[in-house]
RNA sequence: GCCGAAGUGGCGGAAUGGCAUACGCGGCGGUCUCAAACACCGCUGAGGGCAACCUCUUGUGGGUUCGAGUCCCACCUUCGGCACCA
């Protein structure tokens, strides 16, 4: 029972039928491996400018312990691009690091006492040992690990720049905190009742001071595209992150009633000003700053209650538009600045304080939101904009939002009848004279917090002195490092906030006692530059080498998992634009090209986690199958784009496909004993036609193949590769086998694989030049071949014929037969004349020379 | 809920508006073998028919077109993201 396996390793013993040697992967990869890097084969002379230069950057990984299968699905085919480029005469440059700093790390080292640098260090030290199982041409020498302060020094020293520049403040705002482990993750809140996953303690919000980097100081620029080829799902998605709205500020004031003397202004932002007169009332955030000041006292504790559950409450619940509108009054009334109309003020949590002003006025006729909520609270609602025809006064049964191009304004006073768009800007206009409102442009886009208050991540590198406020470290005192003895204590706060040694220290200005930043940096800006840093890891004096950057970059091609759509993609292009307005690159763009690949998830079709026990590992596939069939499987399953939980079911067939291009190449003359044709070419077909025809499939496929590369279509690519293999397989043992157009379609066919499966194709290459009498080259160092246009050329071409629509018969015509030629063919069709009957087509439409189409009305 | 993507044989998937199901897995039959495994050859969407062949089929329902998996409208399901996981 137990022995199949060992069967399976080593067949060859048993293989008594086989004239050569069994395909075995395990000594051949280990073996070129070595050889490879013997060679330096892919180290890349970034001061090559023979040729032309290309830089391939897939994302980084973060150090979570071991390869799993997700990997290797990101990097091979990124891999396999870099191969590609580089047999196109390109000085590749592929390099690999370590997105070191995070919260697991931190998380192992509670759990175990142990420090978060052990356990990322030792992680990564194994995750490089299986990365060279991969046989990837990684540049290993311009590595990074971000936790390193050789790298985060960096952070430190850019974070300086952008402050001098303007670009970091600091502004107090709330955080998910529980008392007794600190600020938590959203991962660490847990159920619906919110609280810590460590303790279980219910979680709270805290207003903390904390740094904002300005990334809406670059809303519209981050909304061109301009000379960049990203996939258009992503550009949507950024699009509708930075979320640009047109529309304008108002100022309603509030009115005096017995409890408060009002004259207060209370802005609201909205993109439909020409409904101003439909606003019947107004709500507030939650966390508006007015509304303590606002509220009645009959009306105190209600709101107070609210507040705090509102706080307590995720954005993705409060924006839901599913769920049932809340909200109370706080007792008091604005005034309509077009009309003076008193209306009352809610306060709701569908509305965000972040977004806008925190204030909105609500016109229930033409908003969904405010309609739910009228209807609840029994709030008036008032059309102001209709369709011609519309009875303005009719009762609505729910919002009317469509935008159409005549709609004019009714119920608006003197505005009625203007067109709506016309309309909303000269009610804007009336009020500009009186400073009562603005035309404004508001983006859902939010500056980005930066502060983490947490160890295992990069200081700030400033102080807070009691004499001169924020203070910069200067640039020659960097890195501030992180002390190296760190105590959790068994608990999830911050142990920097303990740590005497890190916090006090010395004003650099006026040398008075000063206290440390705490806060360490989002680990998304260790991301957000790390491809500049490749270039120069141990460059000092600057973050970048000027002269290296502004050869390499920008990226030409990127590479990386789509759930980073958004936040890293976004976060680059911020960070590179705020780098160029520095003074340090001269580009606008981090990445010119962008792929964004689908996720493996595992086999339960969730995202791959330790927690989950759903992480698969690869180790055992490599083992078993090596992996060049690890890879081109990963290759194989689908579209790179797509993903999808994992399943091993298949990866047979690819290594089946390794195994016959070994006995192709190895054993070109040899025959199966299982086929009976074998040895005889295919039924009237000649050994000139079988030279055509041998031909004729290396150069399509070299073709097809060529384009599927370059277009990301690696499942495809792989598919045809096991076309030609089995065209080639077909023919060994005949007349045809061996001669000179089998050797040049074997050749295309190992330097077509040479980039999805590096090992294999080096050992046969590399058999086949010592067999030759050649001097030994890599394969790897190849160029990649050129089509020969006439072996693809066909005589015939089989034309479909269809009766409307339906395919009833097919024809064979010269390949360079005309319109007339075809169609008379196509209706002298045996079976086209019996479905046909004597009658004649009423139509007989050409689809390019591909097809026919006989149209037959009543037929 | 909002934004983005995807739904095609038993399974992974292929298909510039033009032959649906390439390639592979699995299954069935065979060759080789004392036997098994490996390898190889053939068949394999569903239904009907002795057969030639016919009908149906790309998540659901409509529409555009000579022709729709592909384009349009509405809906259902699944996945990714929603700002402290990375």
């Amino acid at each position: 029972m137990t022995d199949t396996a060992d069967t399976a390793e080593d067949p060859a013993a048993h293989d008594s039928r086989s004239r050569v040697e069994r395909y075995d992967p395990s000594t051949i990869e280990s073996r070129w491996q070595q050889e490879w890097a013997r060679l330096r084969l892919y180290d890349t002379d970034l001061t090559d400018t023979s040729r032309p230069k290309h830089y391939l950057l897939t994302m980084y990984p973060y150090p979570s312990g071991d390869l799993h299968i997700g990997h290797w699905y990101i990097v091979t085919p990124s891999d396999a691009l870099a191969r590609f480029r580089r047999m196109h005469g390109d000085n590749v440059f592929f390099p690999i690091g370590f997105d070191a700093f995070g919260l697991p790390a931190e998380n192992a080292a509670i759990k175990s006492g142990g420090h978060p640098y052990t356990w990322t260090m030792r992680n990564i030290e194994n995750m490089r040992r299986q990365f060279k199982t991969m046989g990837a041409m990684f540049s290993w020498e311009h590595e990074v690990v971000t936790c390193d302060p050789m790298y985060y020094r960096w952070n430190q020293w850019l974070f300086l720049r952008f402050l001098e520049k303007g670009l970091a403040y600091r502004k107090k705002s709330p955080v998910d905190w529980c008392p007794n482990d600190g600020t938590l993750a959203r991962e660490q809140v847990e159920g619906v009742d919110r609280h810590c996953w460590r303790c279980g303690a219910l979680v709270e919000k805290r207003d903390l001071e904390q740094w904002y980097l300005r990334t809406t100081a670059y809303a519209d620029e981050l909304l061109s595209f301009e000379g960049i080829d990203w996939p258009e799902p992503i550009r949507i998605q950024q699009t509708n992150w930075i979320g640009r709205s047109e529309g304008a500020e108002i100022d309603f004031a509030t009115a005096p009633s017995d409890h408060h003397v009002g004259g207060e202004t209370l802005r609201v932002f909205t993109t439909r000003p020409d409904t101003l007169f439909g606003a019947t009332f107004m709500v507030l955030a939650p966390e508006h700053e007015l509304v303590e000041r606002l509220t009645a006292p009959d009306r105190r504790d209600e709101v107070a209650a609210y507040v705090e559950q509102a706080r307590r409450r995720t954005e993705i619940d409060r924006l839901s538009t599913d769920r049932d509108k809340t909200g109370v009054s706080i007792g008091a009334d604005a005034i309509n600045p077009v009309n003076g109309e008193r209306i009352p003020i809610f306060i709701a949590d569908y509305v965000l304080a972040g977004y806008g002003t925190g204030a909105i006025m609500a016109v229930p006729a033409h908003d969904e939101r405010d309609f739910a909520f009228a209807t609840q609270f029994g709030l008036a609602i008032r059309r102001v904009v209709a369709a011609p025809g519309t009875d303005a006064d009719a009762p609505m049964d729910g919002a009317y939002v469509a935008h159409a191009a005549d709609e004019r304004l009714v119920n608006s006073g003197e505005f009625d009848g203007l067109l709506a768009d016309e309309g909303g800007r000269a009610i804007v206009a009336r009020l500009a004279e009186q400073n009562a409102a603005e035309p404004k442009v508001t983006y859902r886009l939010r500056d980005w917090l930066i502060s983490r208050q947490r160890y295992w991540g990069t200081p700030f590198p400033v102080v807070y002195c009691e004499t001169d406020g924020v203070v910069p470290v200067p640039d020659e005192d960097l890195p501030v490092r992180l002390p190296e003895d760190v105590d959790y204590e068994g608990s999830g706060t911050n142990p920097l906030t303990k740590d005497d040694a890190f916090l006090h220290t010395t004003c650099p200005r006026c040398g008075g006692p000063a206290t440390r930043e705490t806060d360490t940096m989002d680990t998304f800006i260790d991301s957000s530059w790390y491809w500049f840093r490749y270039l120069s890891p141990e460059k000092t004096g600057s973050a970048v080498d000027r002269g290296l950057v502004d050869r390499w970059t920008p990226v030409d091609q990127y590479t990386g998992g789509a759930e980073h759509a958004v936040m890293h993609l976004m976060y680059s292009r911020f960070w590179t634009k705020a780098m160029r307005d520095c003074g340090l690159i001269g580009h606008d763009e981090p990445f010119l090209r962008l792929f964004n690949q689908g996720q493996i998830l595992g086999a339960d079709g969730e995202r791959m986690s330790k927690s989950r026990g759903n992480v698969q590992d690869p180790d055992e596939l490599v083992s078993r199958y090596g992996a060049d069939s690890v890879r081109l499987f990963l290759m194989f399953m689908g579209p790179w784009d797509q993903g999808g939980p994992w399943s091993p079911t298949g990866i047979g067939g690819v290594h089946r496909f390794l195994n016959r291009v070994w006995t192709i190449v190895l054993d070109p003359t040899g025959q199966e004993p299982g086929d009976k044709d074998a040895g005889r070419l295919p039924a009237g077909e000649s050994e000139d036609d079988a030279i055509g025809t041998l031909r004729g499939a290396a150069h399509r496929t070299l073709r097809d193949v060529t384009t599927d590369y370059e277009a990301f279509r690696f499942n495809t690519m792989v598919a045809k590769l096991m076309e030609l293999a089995n065209t080639l397989f077909r023919y060994r043992g005949t007349v045809s086998a061996g001669g000179p157009a089998w050797d040049e379609a074997v050749d295309l066919l190992l330097l077509m694989l040479a980039p999805a499966a590096p090992h294999i194709a080096e050992e046969l290459w590399s058999r086949r030049l010592a067999a030759a009498g050649r001097r030994w080259e890599s394969i790897h160092l190849a160029s990649w071949p050129a089509v020969d246009e006439t072996a693809t050329a066909v005589a015939t071409r089989e034309i479909p014929v269809q009766v409307n629509g339906k395919l009833r018969d097919k024809v064979i015509v010269a390949a360079d037969a005309d319109q007339t030629t075809v169609e008379r063919a196509a209706l002298s069709a045996p079976r086209i004349v019996a479905l046909l009957d004597g009658r004649t087509p009423d139509r007989v439409i050409h689809a390019g020379g591909r097809l026919v189409n006989i149209v037959l009305r009543d037929g």
